[in-house]
DNA sequence: AAGCTATGTGTAAACGGTTACACAAAAGTA
DNA sequence: TACTTTTGTGTAACCGTTTACACATAGCTT
């Protein structure tokens, strides 16, 4: 790899002129740039990042922590992000963290010591701390905290949403899946979504499940032996409305007509289960995207209207419901 | 930050000794290395990456291209990759490259700006040529070249026992789903099964289709108005299965029964589709941890046996295909 | 006791950029 | 014309590490 050095020697003009035509920074005569250009072109001299990143002291470079890249619904955010900060020359490092509070801890230890510009991070509640004393912009996705500008969805209404749907359709025997508790806008999605079912007069039973297949399945399993009479699922996640889905199919449950189910996120592979799932949606791309926009307003010292942004959810109306007008 | 000089100075030291402390070279007396080491502590100091790549010319960071990492078939790779790469305290640089040549130029590029230690890279045919001339390495992943190291799977046999599952069950009527040529895997995979359907005496028909969702809905609906007497349909990956059986449901025609379907790659929630979709098993993270591991053997220059590594596909019998013994 | 080797430590030069500063020449102004 | 400002360029310090080299001292050998 060509450095300054060899550029300049090419042109036979000194490092700090190189340096200055390369940034369009200071002064440079026209002829001077002509020739630079040359010996750049000539020698296919790129800039060490590294080294600029030393004197700078900040990179190119943003770090993205996600709980899982496996579970389909941060791919799209991911994509959401890269895609946004890509058009501005910055480069993901990204890191899984299994809500791990560890993991989390020590990616963002080596992207400081990689100095990266800024970081976007769906980070458990408790490791926001790590955050705190960081003297680089970050912005939450998909999670909260009051000290940390934020993109993430309207869990209550989503919740809320969702119980609206299965009430208004007739159910009155539902079940609640709570997801983990520990993770916020899970938590958030089921209390919104309990509070709505409690204020209607109808039957309401809360089941644990982790978000994963597996966990849907044994849920699910228990759910219809403890609760065979259910007509109404609330899932916490789509995932584990698929676990369900396919539960109810191999019982012979007919759906929508005897069980409603409604899933939460709606990941791609929703509407090809069949039947479609009804869902509520969350706009993963868009998020991803948001988040980056935030931060690089936040890397270019722009000043900042709202902090924290609460991106709509909507009803994606498939064929796990029941038409609004034939209600049983 | 703390830097190795607020070290040094604390512990009363000089910087050499710190560094060598900190790396475990040279000498350094025992109550120096204690005296250091309490320094480090209290200054809570973590050498700075991006100098110490400087000077050594390489970051502890890998590149990692993938086309796409919203198809589901790469995020799990991605995490084999990831996973393994942790352990020995390396961070990713992604990418996704669209099967794009500009984008996977301009990745190579930044990476290569950013002193990255080795690459993983789902490249394009054409774009083998941008890795040529590294002096890094790199390994294919899911794709082949004769230069590089790769890992990757049994495409052949994987289309191959596509082809034979279905004529071991009695398909009679097959249509091919062909991917796009450009892509490689996909399109030996097709080749195989194709040759191996040649030479059953049946008959074959073959169509065209990308790999995406809407892709495969278009595709399949015209299958069934070109050919309705089709009785088995081999897809290109299981997205486009998936939206195949669906159009297969709306169509009322019985699955296993009347027609059988089988998909590629098993992405995760082809277990959930109903019925489940048999389909030919690409073991993605496996695939992900094993190209990574290949790469830091490379990167620590061990010798190695192997730089062409194909992992096994295998059949995941499920219910879009006839058990075998009852053949119609 | 003299001459080794092994151990322990510091100084300073890299690594490849950016930029403050100095200086010179050109252009503008009175 | 003499002075000021603008333009153009180079030198060298700096960013935070690592390491070659020099040097000093301790511990062994005879």
């Amino acid at each position: 790899m060509a450095t300054i050095r060899d550029v300049a020697k090419e042109a036979g003009v000194s490092v700090a002129t190189v340096s200055r035509v390369m940034n369009g920074s200071g002064y440079a005569h026209e002829d001077t740039k002509k020739v630079v250009m040359a010996a750049v072109e000539k020698l296919n001299y790129k800039p060490n990042e590294v080294a600029r990143s030393l004197y700078k002291r900040k990179s190119k470079l943003v770090g993205l922590i996600l709980p899982d890249i496996t579970n389909p619904f941060f791919p799209e955010m991911a994509r959401g992000v890269e895609d946004y900060l890509q058009q501005f020359g910055y480069r993901l490092i990204f890191g899984n963290s299994d809500e791990k509070r560890d993991k989390e801890i020590e990616y963002i230890d080596t992207f400081l010591q990689n100095n990266v510009v800024g970081m976007i991070a769906s980070t458990s509640e408790e490791a926001n701390e790590n955050f705190d004393n960081l003297d680089i912009p970050v912005v939450l996705l998909d999670r909260t905290a009051e000290k940390l500008p934020a993109v993430y969805s309207d869990q209550k209404t989503g919740g809320k949403l969702a119980a609206r749907v299965l009430l208004d359709r007739g159910s009155t025997n539902i079940v609640l899946i709570r997801g983990p508790v520990e993770i916020k806008p899970v938590y958030e999605r089921y209390m919104a979504a309990l509070e709505e079912l409690k204020q209607a007069k109808v039957n309401v039973q809360v089941m644990d499940s982790s978000l994963t297949l597996q966990g849907g399945q044994t849920c699910v399993k228990q759910l219809f032996e403890q609760y065979p009479e259910t007509d109404g699922i609330i899932a916490c996640n789509d995932i584990v409305a698929a676990a369900a889905l396919q539960e109810i199919l191999k019982r012979g449950i007919r759906i929508p007509e005897d069980i409603q189910l409604i899933g939460y996120d709606d990941i791609s592979f929703t509407a090809l289960l069949h039947p479609p799932l009804s869902t509520i949606r969350q706009p993963a791309y868009e998020m991803g995207a948001q988040a980056a926009e935030m931060l690089i307003k936040r890397i270019n010292q722009e000043k900042m209207e709202v902090t924290h942004k609460k991106l709509p959810v909507s009803f994606v109306e498939r064929q796990t419901t029941r038409r609004k007008a034939e209600k049983t």
